[in-house]
DNA sequence: ATAATTGTTGACTGTTTAGTCCACTATGTT
DNA sequence: AACATAGTGGACTAAACAGTCAACAATTAT
């Protein structure tokens, strides 16, 4: 019973764009409310400031984030296919945000964690955990190439951290430059970090 | 002539701790007033604003910093050590700051640059300039490496940008989880991405 | 000595911001 | 119809904030 307003979802959708294009901080809840066209009242009838509207905006995009891994990362799909897959989405997905708006934008949880990294200590937290679940795709995928005798990985687990975190540096690289290019770096880094042997190097 | 004074030097070093502690949305000009015990006429009198003092105090920094990397970086030392040498050197840096002030905080110019990439466009231009001086380290480094015969190398400068990308990477996410131990894989991860051959890797 | 110059101080302005409050409106329930 | 409930609007407060200004203090050159 009572009114129904899809305001709630205006504000999550808003929070994450204006985040993500300029940064955690720069972002006032005033803006928010003027891009989501909901007045304050509304805004802190939903929730409590910033930092939960966040949270939760956060929360609902990884759920989302999570259909497309499941499905590049399905265990049907030869494991090194999966990371090929990874890297070509990444940049599919960066250069349709470049088109977009203009800027290379990287990975908004890494932007926004490593911002707040002395505040907003529940926002990190979620963050750190949401990190590990993308780490488990990786280690899934370095673990079945593995039993294939596709490379050797004696520690499945501490590859896949290495891996997230040279991806990570590379979106966050090419947000600061502004430069698509830097993606190129991912095949050819994953193919180093795991040992892979391409045509080239055995060719060499 | 005239009256003398070291209240600029402490703005700078003020603004640097300040951002790199919290971040750039996050200090205001009051506060790094404070605790520069500086008056925020005699701010204005040294800068036209957060973004020059910024932009001022990074590129001092970078001069100290610079000293150490050469020294780390030497044409005198064996390429491969020096890559060693510089994550035993990332480590220890790090560590002391966590003793020191309870956090792992990564390096100030990755993180700064991903906050105000959309912002603030010549202290990007700065930072982006910054960047590639220390990809220079790693790319000589790199290429006296496979002038010995330790790696193969056919393209230096691709591998330093993925070196770089991959140390800001774990650099940052060590700062985000708060965790020096990310940064262990540093020395995996470069021997990874260079192809080196370990003695364990050898007897495997 | 004094004049020119450089730095300091604190009070001041106007704006932006977070957050509150409450009367009001729309919707489902009985 | 009338009642409870969920959401809306907009005016409001108080604090934080950036930026200005002019009188004042210290230093050096002449």
């Amino acid at each position: 019973m009572g009114r129904v307003s899809d305001a709630k979802q205006r504000l999550m959708d808003a929070v994450g764009e204006l985040i993500w294009l300029g940064s955690y901080g720069s972002t006032t809840i005033d803006d928010i409310c003027e891009k989501a066209g909901v007045k304050k009242g509304s805004f802190y009838h939903f929730f409590n400031g910033k930092a939960e509207l966040a949270e939760t905006a956060l929360a609902e995009d990884w759920e989302r984030r999570r259909v497309e891994l499941d499905s590049v990362f399905s265990p049907t799909i030869p494991p090194l296919e999966r990371l090929r897959k990874y890297c070509a989405l990444m940049f599919r997905f960066q250069s349709e945000i470049k088109a977009k708006c203009g800027c290379v934008l990287g990975c908004p949880l890494f932007s926004l964690g490593s911002e707040v990294t002395t505040q907003e200590d529940k926002l990190k937290q979620k963050i750190g955990e949401i990190f590990d679940y993308k780490i488990k795709y990786f280690e899934s995928a370095i673990r079945d190439a593995a039993a294939d005798g596709l490379i050797v990985a004696p520690d499945p687990a501490a590859k896949a951290k290495l891996l997230f975190a040279f991806y990570q540096g590379l979106m966050t690289e090419a947000r600061i430059r502004n430069d698509l290019e830097i993606l190129r770096g991912a095949v050819q880094g994953t193919e180093s970090l795991l040992g892979i042997k391409t045509p080239e190097s055995v060719a060499a």
